[in-house]
DNA sequence: GAGTTTTATTGAAAGTCATTCGGTTACGTT
DNA sequence: AACGTAACCGAATGACTTTCAATAAAACTC
């Protein structure tokens, strides 16, 4: 009734459990977490200082997996392409994160090791060292609107006149449905967005796809 | 103290303050924007289904906006950098919106005149009809992710810890701080990806920045 | 122009949330 | 064994969205 004798609490199950909801419900209540939790609501405020603190470390849960699934002693355009995906696919894997945390005024020290990883291996491949942050603001800005992109794909698959728009009716029908429409989407940018970046390069610095570089192509 | 003898509230006015509020506050609330329209909050409801109607209607006035500053009779690549541009500017122009946005499930004929618009210019350019959503779709990621990147903006400039991650801060002192930041990272991409996409043209139907055409740089 | 219907508002109330606080009991330490 | 502290509960607060009955003006009808 009062203390348990073993804590039913810690910062751990806290967010998995916040994870596991989010995933399967959309969003996350204090409420409906302390009930998967099996714990009155104001028993969380004994472990975290409040909502924004589980979304934090929910955050902090993603990062962590992105930063496990990068490689980034590679070359520079198989590195960035790897860490595009995996960070993606980070996303994907817990649908509805995304919205939490493009609400979310995301503070803190929040991904700096990768964005160090990532200027340390744009620089040895020979970017200007003023477009280094530019291309990796860039890519992630890319990555995050197609994390967006993945949760609200029903958008057109339906709902498009084909009276009024006939020509986006036709080239809606060249292409899968769902997940995979996506996919596509994301690898089609992913791959220009490389190619144009290996455009910046000094001359005779570039490597890879253009150069008929098998190991760059998509994976 | 009823009905008054001129109606205080229609739709227009509705969004039109919403869209204001969410300039100024950040967010949106019932109370508050009923405040600012000098009304009772339930008022609000015989104009709206709710919240989530508002929400849809400034949605819609910013695709209104998008659609009368996008000029589609250009070459492709010219047409698709206006459209980008004209996107992001939008989102701008109400900072804040972008959250919102991006937590509301998006249904509805959304932007589907301009899609069309983007698919016949597109095809018309000589792109592969499997390619063109691809495309389309790609870009639309990166200017929302570069929209939620205009929002966040702080993050970086402070709070990095030069002991623990150098190149990085190296990399952020050679670039512009606050909007400017933003700005470059985003024709940076913009660029990368206009050119990543004329890779996918069949040859000699390429045009633009590659051959030299000025008119095609960035404005 | 009188009577009826429709329309635009208000105020109260219900139902969620996130968060705080005082109370209770078990744990750990000395 | 006693004390302080840790982990929980329940009640309460205040903000929010939404609904609904009541009211009074406007608009329509004849």
């Amino acid at each position: 009734m009062a203390r348990p004798r073993t804590p039913l609490l810690d910062r751990q199950r806290i967010v998995q459990t916040a994870l596991r909801l989010v995933d399967e419900a959309g969003d996350l209540t204090i409420p409906a977490l302390a009930g998967a939790l099996k714990v009155s609501p104001s028993a969380l405020y004994h472990h975290v200082t409040g909502r924004a603190e589980i979304v934090a470390l929910m955050r902090a849960e993603l990062v962590r997996v992105i930063g496990e699934r990068s490689l980034w002693d590679r070359p520079w355009d198989e590195a960035l392409r790897g860490w595009a995906r995996a960070y993606r696919e980070a996303f994907a894997e817990h649908p509805g994160i995304i919205r939490l945390l493009a609400t979310a005024p995301l503070a803190e020290p929040f991904m700096h090791e990768l964005y160090e990883r990532a200027v340390v291996t744009l620089e040895a491949a020979g970017f200007a060292r003023e477009d280094v942050m530019g291309v990796i603001t860039a890519l992630e800005s890319f990555i995050l609107g197609s994390a967006l992109d993945l949760v609200a794909p029903a958008v057109m698959v339906d709902a498009v006149d084909r009276a009024a728009t006939p020509r986006l009716a036709d080239a809606l029908a060249a292409v899968p449905a769902g997940r995979d429409r996506a996919d596509q989407a994301f690898e089609v940018g992913l791959a220009a967005l490389i190619a144009g970046y290996r455009t910046l390069l000094p001359a005779g610095r570039a490597r890879g796809a253009a150069e008929g570089d098998p190991i760059s192509d998509q994976a």
